[in-house]
DNA sequence: ATGCCATCCAATGGATGA
């Protein structure tokens, strides 16, 4: 199963390059995130077009989730449990069935947090607090899943083509990469780390100041899987070339397989 | 390094992003 995780911020305006990539990649499951559209506005019959159903999540103007799925997906969960008062559409789960193996698949927009200090890190750090939680409970079923998404975290140094530039930023904070760190130890592993401990790739680059063709990124898209989902890896690949694409994301997609 | 670019909504500017 090759499951895929990108920001891709607007489905909108970006559907072409969207379209590109899933046709050329062929991804099973795609957990998007910044859709920035309501459900009703999400381009459901388009993408059933190109094989996929559709989950939604949606958000007027900002963040929004949504899954992609060429295999059924059962037992849909919208939100991040743990706050009934939080409105930000943050989160869209599902079980996508592959014949007799199935795999929880959670799409996940951890909120950026600047400025920090500040009520935006406090609901950041909050929000990892509840993914912690919610991480936490599914791990005692001892079945495979997956949390993807763009985590807005630079989980080290080396995830950073200047790390320099990120010391105060809420991305890359002590505490932020610390609460990160809490989330791998409770057994998670992130696939692309995992694979390849000392590759550097990243996963965003700013519109601004030429970040794209400086190669002046950050690695903060991620896949973390359980132990009996870490079981199954087989690779894990970051398609750069999307960030090339005409009119682009400033995400490009990550993608995993598990047998 | 201070949003330099991009998106959205709504109105020719503001909020947001990372």
């Amino acid at each position: 199963m090759r499951i895929a995780t990108w920001n891709v911020n607007s489905v909108k305006a970006h559907l072409e390059s969207v379209t590109t990539w899933l046709q050329q990649a062929k991804p099973d499951v795609v957990c998007l995130q910044e859709i920035k559209c309501e459900d009703h506005a999400f381009p459901v019959a388009h993408f059933e077009e190109l094989g996929y159903s559709s989950l939604v999540h949606g958000q007027k103007t900002y963040n929004g989730v949504a899954l992609l799925s060429k295999l059924p997906m059962e037992d849909v969960q919208r939100g991040l449990p743990g706050d009934a008062t939080d409105e930000q559409a943050r989160f869209i789960a599902a079980t996508v069935i592959d014949g007799t193996n199935a795999v929880r698949v959670c799409g996940l927009y951890l909120p950026n947090g600047n400025p920090a200090p500040g009520p935006k890190y406090d609901y950041k750090l909050a929000w990892i607090e509840r993914l912690k939680a919610f991480a936490k409970s599914e791990l005692l079923k001892e079945e495979a899943f997956v949390l993807a998404g763009d985590y807005n975290v630079i989980p080290n140094p080396e995830d950073a083509r200047n790390p320099q530039n990120w010391t105060t930023d809420a991305l890359f904070l002590p505490q932020t990469r610390q609460s990160f760190r809490e989330l791998l130890a409770l057994g998670l592993t992130e696939s692309f780390r995992a694979l390849y401990p000392s590759k550097i790739e990243y996963s965003f680059w700013d519109y601004q100041a030429g970040a794209w063709p400086k190669n002046n990124g950050i690695r903060i898209d991620h896949l973390l899987l359980s132990p009996q989902a870490a079981d199954r890896l087989v690779s894990a690949e970051i398609h750069k070339d999307v960030r090339g694409h005409e009119k682009p994301s400033d995400h490009v997609p990550v993608l995993i397989e598990l047998q």
